[in-house]
DNA sequence: CTGTTAGCGCGTTCAA
DNA sequence: TTGAACGCGCTAACAG
């Protein structure tokens, strides 16, 4: 079994004693064949080790079943689970994943280079896009779905956990609660969900004339606990309640109120996160925060794409899931 | 710019009026072209938005540029991180990755068919293989490196955090501050490095003598504390340190510890993890843990990798990374 | 149902 | 340095 060149449906007909299409089309679902021959080329293809070269086939059928998925920063503890999720239904529809993740927002242009020279059937991007990189999938006619983010004017497929609703439900639940000065710990500015989820809550509080402090931090543990430092500094140590852009920060914030600050969360302070990741459910935390239904989400990605994969021309449609209010132990809600 | 169909090799051949080799030989490194005609055709590709098809050139070249990287269980968090690394170091050398990630160990074959389809040039393997499926590898001549497992009787390329060094030197400090009863919470059966793990601590416990108790968890928060829960039962809740396989049992050992028995960590009961993850350090838990080097770990791999794609006859290498023993704030060492 | 034929888009000889 | 011609491995039309 130590052929130097792998085997070609060419190898295959010969010892099957078929014509190569014939081999062709034992591959190829639905295809005309007779059993008997079938049967004769399965065996030869078996005893040659031959698998049908994907990269060929692409050339021809102009369809290389390579789906582009573009994730921004997959340190984020959130995207490991949408990842695996999407990996595992695009592989159940048969599509290979082409993966791309980014160090750096900017390095956008660079990654989408290669999408293109790949020849990928579509992308799903968990990443920002400005137009004019959105308009290079139109122009090429690959489809896209945004994940948890939209197009800025431009119209594109997307799927979203409804940020404002369940920030809403947030601020509402703490203010029902009497508390009245709050402290914002926003994500990076070029976070689209974290800019959306900030801008609810600080809608919400000033509808309801509640005192409020706004710092960004960088999704990440440790900007939660700089976060919260920073708040407590400009706030004069009076804070209530703290709401963070996402639990990671959510679970810095609630470290450093504890060992920092020696508060009682929630007693002292209330906190709350967004996404209901893994660790936001761990007993030290069980973080108040909005659960997105990922499963559901990741589904929705999917099958939005491969519609659009089959019919170019259906027109973009955007999906908004509710997301799922976890009450927590780490906010006193109303 | 509404092409129905993309821009070929020959579309910029005739907008630039030369032959169709000069447009690839502009898009190849160190190709003998004139710079006059290189900048009439790169002025034309421009014009028609073309993008060399990576697809067709594999299929003449033999290199698909195409990396498979399969990761058993990724909502591991440990992985997250290797992930990320390994993307953007491949992707760095101008080698793109096609992820698999497998929802069970027995999905492997399935996964394996897709890989020999794609011709991929090699391949990083963080899950379990067989040597009928290693061999897989080597039939087709394809490089894999094994990512913290080692081939079993087979020879192949492999990096690992070494394991049994590392769990010596915690089990080594855990003994020498009088901890006498000792729990294991060991990681699945499948899992190679969690065998290694609680081997090497079993061994070094049996040598000095000291008492011993064993479950089986599954790597994640939960059954950190549901290992917890057996250990203490079979102990007759008398023990001095727990020794989880990972961290994220440690950390689900250590909310239980305290949250569900009322114990101190570390003054009633020391609790050791393995890998550094990022919870591991949260202010919360200080998991007294091994740090694997991940980031040499992942340049490692893929060096290795790379340089097996272009000497294919390169001997296979295993390559053993220490890790670096983090004190923390979860056990009592020596 | 089967075999023959013609490309898919590109890299690579080989002469010129 | 350039262009013509060939073929990578396969699918898809077509004729038999």
């Amino acid at each position: 079994m130590k052929s130097r060149r792998r085997a070609t449906s060419y190898d295959v007909a010969a010892h099957a004693g078929v014509s190569q299409s014939a081999v062709s089309r034992c591959f190829k679902e639905g295809a005309s064949i007779s059993h008997k021959t079938r049967e004769k080329v399965m065996e030869a293809a078996r005893e040659l080790n031959y698998y049908p070269n994907a990269i060929a086939r692409g050339l021809i059928t102009q369809r290389s079943n390579l789906v582009a998925v573009i994730i921004s920063n997959l340190t984020n503890l959130y995207y490991p689970e949408v990842l695996a999720e999407l990996t595992q239904r695009l592989s159940a529809q048969g599509v290979r994943v082409l993966l791309f993740s980014l160090a750096a927002e900017s390095d956008v242009d660079e990654v989408l280079d290669q999408v293109w020279q790949y020849r990928v059937d579509g992308a799903i991007v968990a990443a920002r896009l400005d137009p004019s990189q959105l308009a290079g999938f139109a122009d090429r006619g690959v489809p896209v779905v945004l994940y948890n983010r939209v197009g800025e004017g431009v119209p594109v497929s997307s799927v979203c956990c409804d940020s404002i609703a369940g920030e809403y439900a947030l601020t509402d639940g703490l203010l029902a609660h009497e508390h009245r000065r709050f402290g914002i710990i926003a994500g990076p500015a070029d976070s689209y969900v974290g800019e959306e989820r900030v801008n609810a809550a600080v809608r919400r509080l000033d509808m309801n004339g509640a005192e409020h402090f706004v710092v960004r931090g960088r999704f990440d543990y440790a900007s939660g606990e700089e976060g919260l430092k920073a708040l407590m500094r400009e706030s004069g140590d009076r804070l209530d309640a703290v709401i963070c852009a996402n639990d990671l920060m959510a679970v810095g914030a609630i470290d450093c109120a504890r060992g920092h600050f020696g508060l009682r969360v929630p007693e002292d302070l209330s906190i709350v996160g967004f996404d209901g990741v893994g660790p936001a459910t761990w007993l030290s935390y069980q973080v108040t925060t909005v659960r997105q239904p990922v499963r559901r989400m990741t589904e929705a990605a999917v099958s939005m794409l491969l519609e659009r994969i089959e019919k170019p021309d259906i027109s973009p449609e955007q999906r908004l899931f509710a997301g799922e209010l976890l009450p927590g132990a780490s906010a006193r809600l109303g």
